[in-house]
DNA sequence: GTGAAAGCGCTAACAG
DNA sequence: CTGTTAGCGCTTTCAC
């Protein structure tokens, strides 16, 4: 009720005495226009606080100035940081994030991507999506990577660097003597799982270790899965001395399911977990981790699709994320 | 690729040998064209996978097919679970869904309430948001609260019973004995810390204990924040016999400081927390906790705005979420 | 049951 | 630098 229903532009260019061409330059292209001019045109967009009408704009330009974020999850944490930061940075520019989680689910994606294009959506930001779904996309919208490789087709990429995290971690772990290295990687079959694991088994190799398939144990992303996984783990005689979990979620169920043996973290068995979830510093003992900034990933990928938008034919970049490790008390 | 780029209704009326509004209509009100006529006009559009493009509707109907959703922060696991319920639901009737996260920061929602106005949103339904900002919107777009009652407004609400919560769960504590009982709050100054503060306060008075102010302490939602906390709770001589936390991720820092002062939960002190985080039923020990259907409830949302959107004189209506022990190991 | 025609509000040539 | 004009693609009266 605070705003009058629909003052278009017809009406500011009256006001002000000028065309609606004139208005729509003040607005869009405000150097084309004489200062007295936009000045005056200016002060009657404020004073009736007149905004385009976007179906109107965009039926002429076709630009809708919305960007899509296709994500497997709307709960993995790190997914929330980074859509904080490209919705912050997006709204700079005035673009509207619409968020879609694929579940990791094949078709539902497919229908996700036919949708961003029926909506005549401008950008879209993968976040680990599935495999090549996005050529449902409709011809030449701008399209943005996250941690799945583009580059070969043109597309600007931002990956994690999962193997020099992995690289960092096991020199750090081999540093402090561990050899009997196990992973609980959550799920083997999902493309983070995946990659995780040829990370891990590069880096076990480049210490100069042997990778033990058995010591490689899959679930589902959550603790519970962890805790039994790691149950597994722990059934046969030669325990592991340190168990990398493939997130901090993971992490909680593998710390419960050693402490559920009667064995000590780390005194037994040392734990890492991934991501530096929100909770982890103020585990029993508090975990240590490994961790990127993905908030400004998130402002990063915006920037990104917002300059693919305006300039579709630029050369595509790829930028890489390092992880940290962040000690804390669960590796001796 | 895989699209033709523009096919517009008057290609396909032209196919179908009939007029453009013909084709309008089998798609807008299949009921007034005959079914001859129709099957063949959607024979064309099948085949050429025609959909109507959303700016010409939306600046002849005023209707975009977006919903937004306003949450506080995208990081908190009910919101996600939450926003995923709404996705499915609004995509089953075509809707597309916005996020927004307000942060908390009241400047920051008014500008969102400014920019739902301006993309001529059709509904939005505000998860547990600021005071009244979305008398900042348009005058008669839809409106849906979460966890803030909007009745007296003729608003449809959706509300968690924390009320009904802390009745349960006091009543619990105290048939187990417990008199003595610590809440680490969350943060007190938020609408969800006001809310749980004055639920908790009136279950104590009813089952005839004492409000005891300095045993009810604040932290922001982190479980570090909880851990700080905690370990103030801890400082006099009179300890709680049960401590309840806003949140599992407070739970875990609430705990970590227990352990920390050398006390076992729940052998010493015993722990609640609040919402059935994932990773709850796997720390150490498992978790009590209390749940509610967050999934659930988002889908009813997206139903009551859409029902809202098309029916915007309907009576309003109030549904209540109550919250269910989940018992496990946390509490003796 | 269907066609004709107008117009939603805006931007972008093209003149001047 | 500014006005004129056309038209983006659709839905919706209004006739027939």
């Amino acid at each position: 009720m605070t705003k009058k229903d629909t003052i278009t532009i017809l009406e500011i260019a009256k006001m002000s005495g000028v065309n609606p061409s004139t208005v729509s330059r003040v607005i869009n292209h405000p150097e084309m226009v004489n200062e007295k001019t936009r000045e005056r045109v200016l002060s009657f967009i404020n004073d009736y606080n007149y905004r385009p009408n976007p179906f109107a704009r965009g039926l002429q330009t076709k630009r809708s100035k919305i960007v899509a974020l296709v994500v497997p999850n709307f709960t993995t944490l790190s997914f929330a940081n980074i859509a904080r930061g490209i919705q912050e940075r997006l709204m700079q520019s005035d673009y509207t994030m619409v968020i879609f989680s694929s579940h990791e689910d094949e078709e539902l994606e497919k229908k996700i991507c036919k949708k961003i294009s029926e909506l005549h959506i401008d950008g879209v930001i993968f976040a680990s999506s599935m495999m090549p779904n996005y050529n449902e996309l409709s011809y030449g919208i701008a399209k943005v990577f996250i941690d799945r490789d583009g580059s070969r087709d043109g597309i600007d990429t931002f990956i994690l660097d999962l193997e020099g995290a992995f690289d960092k971690l096991i020199k750090y772990l081999v540093a402090k003597g561990h050899k009997n290295i196990g992973f609980v990687v959550g799920d083997k079959e999902s493309y983070a799982g995946l990659k995780k694991i040829s990370a891990f088994q590069k880096a076990i190799n480049k210490y100069g270790l042997i990778v033990d398939e058995k010591k490689i144990v899959g679930a589902l992303w959550s603790s519970k899965e962890g805790w039994n996984a790691t149950i597994k783990l722990l059934e046969g005689k030669d325990l592991p001395s340190v168990i990398i979990a493939g997130s901090d979620t993971l992490g909680i169920g593998v710390i419960g399911a050693i402490n559920s043996k009667g064995l000590l973290v780390p005194g037994d068995i040392s734990v890492v977990g991934f991501n530096n979830e929100p909770g982890s510093e103020s585990m029993n003992p508090p975990l240590t981790t490994m961790e990127y900034d993905d908030y400004g990933m998130g402002k990063e990928v915006a920037e990104a699709i917002i300059r693919r938008i305006n300039n579709p034919e630029g050369i595509s970049e790829t930028k890489t994320y390092t992880m940290d490790i962040i000690e804390r008390k669960t590796v001796r």
